[in-house]
DNA sequence: TGCTGACCTTGGAACGATCAAGGCGATCCC
DNA sequence: GGGATCGCCTTGATCGTTCCAAGGTCAGCA
């Protein structure tokens, strides 16, 4: 029952109880109160059930911003989100999103979501790290280079990256992110298992990172099983008519039995493709996609596709936060998790 | 430029300065620092000039907590989201949370999320409540009744809720919802003008009220232009197949020529059906949908959908919030804001 | 009985901001 | 010229918590 009595209830309404209130009702004093909360293990145990009791009588909780103010620090975990656009891998950010928010849950912390200049990749740190609002950041977006980690680590701020520092592995700062390269491998070789021989990629551009540690899971899978993959790749823009193109031009040149992609995006462009040549996706030609959106489990026959561990890097990510806001700060190596592979009818 | 001088930046990682380091270098007290910050009428303009250039150059930021902790408020906004669960309409919270985050920036709030026990509507309320952690909160999922306002309201909680009160119509808390039955009637008189006579339904099951608000329009619109409804709507769950299953009866029995939907998912199972007939979508039979969810966007021919528009809600819902928390609170009528047509291939 | 030490408890100060009230010239008006 | 008024700035108190160092209590022991 959270409901609480009518007396409890005009009590909230009015002025939340405070420290003092709890004391005087238990007939102790404030210090006592704050270390029946605190530190538990300081009190005789009468006294803690006698403190307790009058907390939950009066339906006290400490008043964040004078503990706040107090400790220097906020327990809020301040994470940038990039301006809403259209048909992007957002449906990823939302469910690491969700993710970061249970798992700071657990481990005390909140989630303080900023949004800041597109224009400008460091616009809206610097306030809430000034004012000390949030004890630390979660950096994601790595994509290219990484000015935010740059600009926190000369500032000392804490903060632990979703996203490998791929410009400056030596980087100092705590990081998570996903092996894309393994995931690939795992779809590839799958393929391979399955009979297939001739796997074309469709991917990134050459200037993302991540385009090419994807695309070289596939290479490496491929060349593991001597198999060459001479005129199988292409790389395109992030968009279904690019995935669609390419793989029309994939097809009619290196006839491929299937196709591995960088996103789910693109092999929505593969199937467009195939149904335009009326072949089965699946049956004629098999078609892995990447990330495991929303798209991937809603479209025919099923997309397969990578999926990435999204529970277990907000998990590894409130790990690093724990240790870097610890006393001791500690500061671990960085942590690179292994995507799965969701199998369905395109596979 | 926001980078800073070194000795600026070796302020910032040891101790941030505090009003009184400001006042003591620019020669004024605390108080008048504090007015330069918040009431910079009241400055003589001299003296207003070099307050803020000792605050620009010490990289002075108020503290968050001190501050809080004086005025009482902390200029968060709390929201809860709901656990990560697979197939469901998350992609058009995710729009939303992206444009409250930049609405709220504007109007100088940053966005909280937090989660709570799936099992309990109002957990994870009652904490930040309490501790006067956020100055109010914005209530989504508002779809069977909601417990939530209820459980606010009693409390004296400021919320905005994005949804209306529907078991509770004069409930006296501020709301900004979209009009769902606007939507599926603008989407089925478009039909209706380009030829569409035989209009089916598939919606979902009566207990949900948006699902009902849903369905009104669509009715509402047949029967503006003296056509009948009967026969033609089917109410099932909101997945894929319970779409693909109920357009095939509909189809069998009452043969129409367009589907309005209450959600993507439903189309999605609308053009499954259609394909395995070989009926083309948009030249045989029409499917609009419902969301504009990145699967509308991405689908084959493009599925034409009801779009929320989800910018315009965070705009309303913010504008009620400064209502609530301004001196005095101010509560205005809800606002129900009409969603447009985004046209695709399937119409 | 008086002393020691272990263990709890206590009051005062501090965190950094804002609120309320007061000081102090200069100006105004009769 | 003197008192009231105004504009501008300063001073002291306060928000609710935690830290600090000192104080109290009580059992154990000689």
């Amino acid at each position: 029952m959270s409901a609480g009595t009518p007396g409890r209830l005009a009590r909230v309404a009015a002025t939340p109880p405070t420290l003092a209130d709890v004391a005087e009702r238990a007939g102790v004093s404030r210090q006592t109160v704050s270390n029946a909360v605190n530190n538990p293990d300081l009190l005789r145990a009468d006294t803690l059930a006698r403190v307790l009791q009058a907390i939950d009588d009066l339906g006290y909780s400490p008043n964040r911003a004078a503990r706040n103010l107090r400790t220097r620090s906020s327990h809020l975990v301040g994470m940038r989100i990039r301006p809403a656009q259209e048909g992007t891998a957002n449906a990823t950010m939302d469910r690491f999103v969700h993710s970061l928010v249970e798992t700071s849950r657990e481990a005390g912390y909140h989630v303080l979501l900023f949004a800041g200049d597109p224009e400008d990749p460091v616009s809206g740190y610097d306030d809430l790290l000034r004012s000390t609002a949030v004890d630390a950041f979660v950096v994601t977006d790595t994509y290219l280079g990484n000015p935010q980690a740059t600009w926190l680590e000369e500032r000392r701020a804490p903060f632990v990256a979703f996203g490998r520092p791929w410009d400056n592995p030596a980087a100092g700062h705590p990081w998570v992110d996903v092996d894309g390269a393994a995931g690939t491998d795992l779809a590839t070789s799958y393929l391979l298992d399955h009979g297939h021989q001739r796997i074309a990629w469709i991917g990134w551009r050459k200037d993302s990172w991540i385009g090419e540690d994807r695309r070289s899971g596939w290479s490496r899978a491929l060349h593991a099983r001597g198999l060459p993959t001479t005129g199988l790749a292409s790389r395109v823009e992030d968009t279904v008519s690019s995935g669609k193109e390419a793989s029309a031009v994939l097809l009619d040149e290196a006839e491929p039995t299937a196709f591995v992609c960088a996103s789910d995006t693109l092999a929505m462009g593969v199937l467009r493709t195939l149904a335009e040549r009326g072949l089965t996706p699946g049956r004629d030609v098999a078609v892995v996609g990447f990330d495991d959106s929303q798209v991937a489990q809603v479209v025919s026959p099923g997309l397969t596709s990578v999926r990435q561990p999204l529970e277990d890097v907000a998990v590894e990510i409130v790990k690093a936060l724990q240790g870097l806001l610890g006393h001791p700060p500690a500061v671990g190596p960085g942590v690179l998790l292994r995507p799965t592979l969701a199998l369905r009818g395109t596979s």
